[in-house]
DNA sequence: GTATTATTCAATAAATCTATTGAATACTTG
DNA sequence: CAAGTATTCAATAGATTTATTGAATAATAC
């Protein structure tokens, strides 16, 4: 079969230029490294150290990935003293990386496995969807508590959402009311630390349920963050 | 600096898996050609032969390419005779590249300076913004073109568009009322046909305005698409 | 059956990407 | 100024990606 094409490249030898462009921005986040970093700063700016920390990797090799994430523009760096801070470029960023997981489990039966693998106790709590929280706690009928890092907490949370990262849920219990069902949230769906925290909660008798989104997907649903404690 | 961290891989070793399995995805999306094998599959299904003959590259490279796609299922085939034909695998691989191009266009300056380059017409033309052409189209001020091929039109079309391809443009002159702007749109933004066929038709003497939309980014926009003609 | 056509496979060399290592740089503290 | 710390740079080897080429496969036409 031959096909005859009026309107290609041969007129047109700048669409190369544009697809590489863009092809670039896909290099950058072609690395499971890298998305763990861009996950991590999706919840809140962090120096190279913790990431390096968080993310279970050698210092210079974070900042290798850093630098490539930084020349596809998807973080921006700032020099604050003796750290440079790095955060995402832009919220365009996090919906990105948002999109990308989106198809990833539509179309990648493995994620569902592999999450499974990952969240061991994925299962075993009730979860609680985000419109449902959100009348439950006008109603006062739940405690709601964001169970990450305070940094992150800081950096955006639910409205109504208490701070207690995971470390500190055991001092925390006793002034957690028992006649409520208290329901955690974390980083979102690929995240074990509310799983962590709701196990702790459950073995102390609490009522407990799990919202599984994070603020990336509670604000992809058009709801509103708190800034302010 | 050192810092302590309660909650990481050394008790989750599942999560590197997940992460691996979101970046095979990027990866995919990590090559020019492949980006523009998906731009030509978000407008409409084609075969291989058609695709290497619209992306001007050999068919053993572009089939190679497309197996990549088919692997991190972005695409899916189907054998029709002795052709296979090829398609995104779902509407969201079309919203994951539109999100791509958002955040390269939002954070590169380079793709301005090579949009320009490439569509060198793409400040000649008056621009219609979505929202305007809606009530000028029921209005009955403008006619609307879709001036892409018709498999493409085929496959989905704004409402109100008719659809004479690039090159059938100059017979269909007399068909076009000459009281009326002549509105034309094809891919989005990033494509030249619209701005080929405007030069055509305002070198006849004809009044003319491009909408810089496609089908994804009205659809993206909350706008119905129609089917039929 | 044979010839034809569309697509895929296999093998290769050039280019790019990755983690590791140790050294270099830049800023702060005293 | 010297010492200490966070980050980046440079060099390297192993792994992956790419385009090209020619052969292999599968469906159709005669």
């Amino acid at each position: 079969m031959t096909i005859m094409n009026t309107y290609n490249d041969e007129e047109h030898p700048h669409k190369e230029q544009l697809y590489t462009l863009f092809s670039r921005i896909a290099a950058a986040m072609a690395n499971p490294h890298r998305l763990e970093l861009l996950d991590l700063l999706a919840q809140a700016p962090r120096t190279v150290e913790e990431l390096a920390q968080e993310a279970q990797m050698s210092v210079a090799n974070t900042s290798q990935h850093l630098q490539r994430l930084k020349q596809a523009r998807l973080v921006v760096s700032k020099k604050e003293g003796l750290y440079v801070r790095y955060r995402l470029a832009d919220p365009a960023v996090a919906r990105l990386w948002l999109e990308l997981r989106v198809v990833a489990q539509q179309q990648l039966a493995e994620v569902e496995r592999a999450l499974d693998a990952y969240r061991q106790q994925r299962h075993e709590f009730e979860n609680v969807s985000a419109g449902e929280l959100r009348t439950r706690l006008q109603n006062d009928e739940i405690i709601l508590l964001d169970v990450r890092p305070v940094v992150e907490y800081a950096n955006g949370h639910l409205p109504g959402a208490r701070s207690i990262p995971l470390h500190e849920i055991e001092q925390a219990l006793a002034s957690l009311p028992d006649d409520k069902t208290i329901v955690a949230y974390c980083r979102g769906p690929y995240c074990v630390i509310a799983d962590d925290a709701l196990g702790i909660l459950a073995a102390n008798g609490r009522n407990v349920a799990r919202l599984e989104e994070g603020v990336l997907e509670w604000q992809r649903a058009g709801y509103a963050v708190s800034y302010e404690s």
